[in-house]
DNA sequence: CCTCATGATGAGGCAACCTCAGTAAAATTC
DNA sequence: GAATTTTACTGAGGTTGCCTCATCATGAGG
């Protein structure tokens, strides 16, 4: 008796369940690097932006800065991230990449590219070049 | 600096940031009826299917049957459902709508579907039509 | 200096999940 | 027609990923 949620119709709801197919792929190729969501949105911030105070952190996260504290205590203690005083500001601490946290954070990155490649991959390259157009036009 | 989080490139990025757009849309039209988006799910869930079992309940909404007793729980402690025993078994409970909790969810239906339209509304007709076309052609 | 603002973090809280019993009742086996 | 196994719900207590508020150190401006 395990049955799909039908939801509505409509536009809404077929987007919503491209979404849950794009996000348990994402998931599933997240899973080699045995980082939670949280901490793998936080190494692509630190790869993207390089090194960063936790306050930044949290803005690009768009979560309190008392949670990035949080999210950087993890990854610091799986040796992905280390933090360093700012040699400017000696209330602040830097956040920065170890080695081995560029490389998770790049393998995710290709991973999941890879994995939402496979499911857009579905689609003819017009129809792919439709929905990048559309979308574009949906959030201006 | 309020940045946003332009992530990768790729369909799948723009995808997300309309998902985002959609999200916060039916959170804000979640918003006037003061229940949770995980108690708006059951209450849809209930609307479509009637009176449930927990158990019930809780494959439908893809959690642990004791996470629904929880849910359950709350949506009572609002009066939007009601318990009553199953005449046929009596270890089961049976999870209904209370009249109240059927107006709830008719409401919190309605506006979400206007948000939505809101959001596509932006599109010609042409657009929703080959946005939909696409999107179903994802989900097989 | 003195005051006010800012950066990080400790303490503690909350929502929405979870697992692991435990109890009662139903279904199955012998 | 017991005895056993399975099923339905729920109490107890844990986890995750956030949150606010208070504190402490430092920085910046008057």
């Amino acid at each position: 008796m395990i049955e799909v949620d039908g939801d509505d119709d409509s536009l809404a709801e077929a987007f919503w369940k491209v979404a849950r197919l794009l996000r348990h792929r994402t998931r599933d190729a997240l899973a080699p690097w045995e980082v939670s969501p949280s901490q793998a949105r936080a190494l692509g911030v630190l790869a993207r932006h390089g090194v960063l105070r936790p306050g930044a952190l949290a803005e690009h996260l768009r979560i309190a800065a008392r949670s990035a504290t949080e999210v950087v205590d993890d990854l610091q203690r799986r040796g992905l991230v280390e933090r360093r005083p700012d040699p400017n500001d000696r209330r602040a601490t830097l956040v920065a990449l170890t080695p081995e946290g560029v490389r998770t954070s790049s393998g995710i990155r290709a991973s999941r590219q890879a994995e939402a490649e496979r499911l857009f991959a579905e689609l003819t390259p017009g129809d792919r070049a439709e929905l990048a157009r559309i979308l574009r036009t949906l959030h201006g």
